[in-house]
Formats: structure tokens, sequence, C-alpha cells
DNA sequence: ACCACATGGTCAGCTCACTTGACCATCGTG
DNA sequence: CACGATGGTCAAGTGAGCTGACCATGTGGT
């Protein structure tokens, strides 16, 4: 694959994230959570798969922990996480999403099933398959930056 | 594929989009450009096609024209960019790239197609081609917003 | 035990990209 | 030639994220 190719493939991904990216706002519109940006979601997903601090989350989204706080607040304010003190260190505070935070959870990932429902409707059967199967293994893991 | 794998395929999409930005980022920065965030680039592409307007470039970047002609006077500030008058409308100024920013757009290829080429080595022969061409099916043309 | 240092977290102030709103010059059409 | 649409800039405000300082708690060394 020369340069040009490459350089091609790199622009798709960066435009099949941005409808990644709209497609789930729009969605997250719909379903009555306008108030919340991308990077709040991103926030949902570590944030629910449990025993999740401030700083953990600052990393995952790859900003310092200061932002991460300023948004945990907000989300707390919305009534979406709490947060809780940790049993094993006094000096942390676990996050965790209330009953809202989860339907919100649940609601981004219909609406990001939503945006890759519509890519089905252009590729042939199994394709999308393969397309998850060759993102699995050429994407490391790593932070899920809000921001370019 | 059920919602959740459908979720994973989005949020793997995501990923790659953020290995994309940081390893062009990198790879810019390793070539002298450091001064320059991934917004630039994506003004640079757009520019590079010719005849483009400040208006042009702000669709392009799903931005303000106020947004995008800010951004234009760092890259003129720079060296990088030059303002022509259209000679078809005295009310517009096209945008054309100078030597230097024809290099710097080289540059971004180079570290773009860099970014590619390691996943070509995780993954089996022609699946970087069949990758590209999944991808140019699913994706519809449309802004490139430089933050989520 | 006690000290020094590392770590989790917040507060305060700043930066800077981007936004809204107003405005000017020019184009196109009746 | 008037009038609305369009390309562009200026000015002021907003807000997310950063740096720097600080406190409380945990951890390892002597």
């Amino acid at each position: 694959m020369d340069d040009r190719a490459a350089t091609d493939l790199a622009m798709l991904v960066l435009r099949a994230a941005t409808e990644v990216v709209d497609g789930v706002q729009e969605g997250m519109a719909a379903r009555g959570y306008g108030d919340l940006r991308p990077a709040h979601g991103f926030a949902f997903a570590r944030i629910a798969s449990g025993d999740t601090t401030v700083v953990d989350l600052a990393e995952h989204l790859g900003t310092t922990k200061q932002a991460a706080s300023q948004l945990v607040t907000g989300l707390v304010e919305r009534g979406y996480v709490v947060r809780e003190p940790d049993p094993r260190d006094a000096r942390a505070r676990l996050l965790r999403l209330t009953a809202a935070g989860e339907a919100c959870t649940r609601a981004a990932e219909e609406a990001a099933a939503e945006v890759v429902a519509g890519w089905g409707d252009v590729l042939p059967g199994a394709s999308l398959g393969a397309l998850h199967a060759m993102l699995r293994r050429v994407v490391t893991p790593g932070p899920l930056r809000p921001a370019w």
C-alpha cells in the first residue's frame, strides 16, 4: 500500500470516527440527553466498568486529573454519578453510576448501535463482522481522547 | 450483530481514530512540526485541494467561519499559507499553500502512512486493502471535526 | 515509631480555541 | 439601482482544559 492509499485510509478512519461521534450525539439528543457531550460518554463507559477513581478516569480520557474531576462534578450535579468513599483507601473516592446514569449508558449504546447498523445496510452481510475483527487486531488499548 | 458487538465496533473506530491522530501528531513533532495541531492538518488537506476560501474551510472543519479565519491567520503567521485575492470575486480570498506548507503536508502524509504501516504489520497481507475498501463504502463524505 | 516521599483529590487562576453578534464590502438579481 | 445574500473580519464572551498550589492519606526506609 503506497503513501497515498495509506493516507486515504487514515482519513477514512477519522471520518468514520466523526460519523460515530456525531451519530451518537444525535441519537442521545433524540433520547433526551442533549446536555451531554461525547467526553461524558467516554467517562460513562469507564465508570460503568467498575471501581473507577478520578485518576483512572483522567488516564482513560487522556486529560489531567483536574479536568476529569471537573467533568465528574458535572455528572454528579446532573444526577448521573455519585462519589462514594473507597473502603480500602480513605483518600480515594470510587465513582458509581446512578440508575439515571445506567439508563443513559444504555441510551448511548443504542445510539452507537444505530450508527453501526447504518453501516450494515451498505455492506454485504458478514463484512461488518470482518471489519470488527480487523479493527480488534489492529487497535491497541489506550486512552480515548475526547478531542483532537 | 447485537448491540454489544455494535457498540464495541463503534468504540474500536474511535480508538483507531485516536491512534491515528496521536500517531500523526508524534510523527509531525518528530519532523519539526510540533507547533501544529490536528485541526491544522485537516485545514492543510482542504487547502491543498485548491480553490479554498475561509468559508469552504469552515464547512470542512465543521466550525464557524470566524474560527476558520482565526486558524488560517495562525497558518499565515507561520508562513504555511498565503491569502490571495480571488480574480473572480473581490470579496473572497483564495487560500494557497506556500512551499513550506506543501512540505508540511508531505510530512503529514508520511506520518499518517507510518501509522497505517504499523497496522499492516499485525494484519495478514491483503486485509489492509479490504479494510480500506470497507471503510470507503461505509463512510459518507462530510466534515472532519477536530474535536468531539 | 517516625520521617520522607508518593499518591488521590480539590481549589484557584489562567489560557486559548471557539462561539455569538455586529459590521463592512462586494456580488447577484429584480 | 435598490435589496438581499454572501465572504470576511473585528470584538467580546464562554468554557473546557491546563498549570500550580495545597491538603489528606498511604507506603517504604532507617
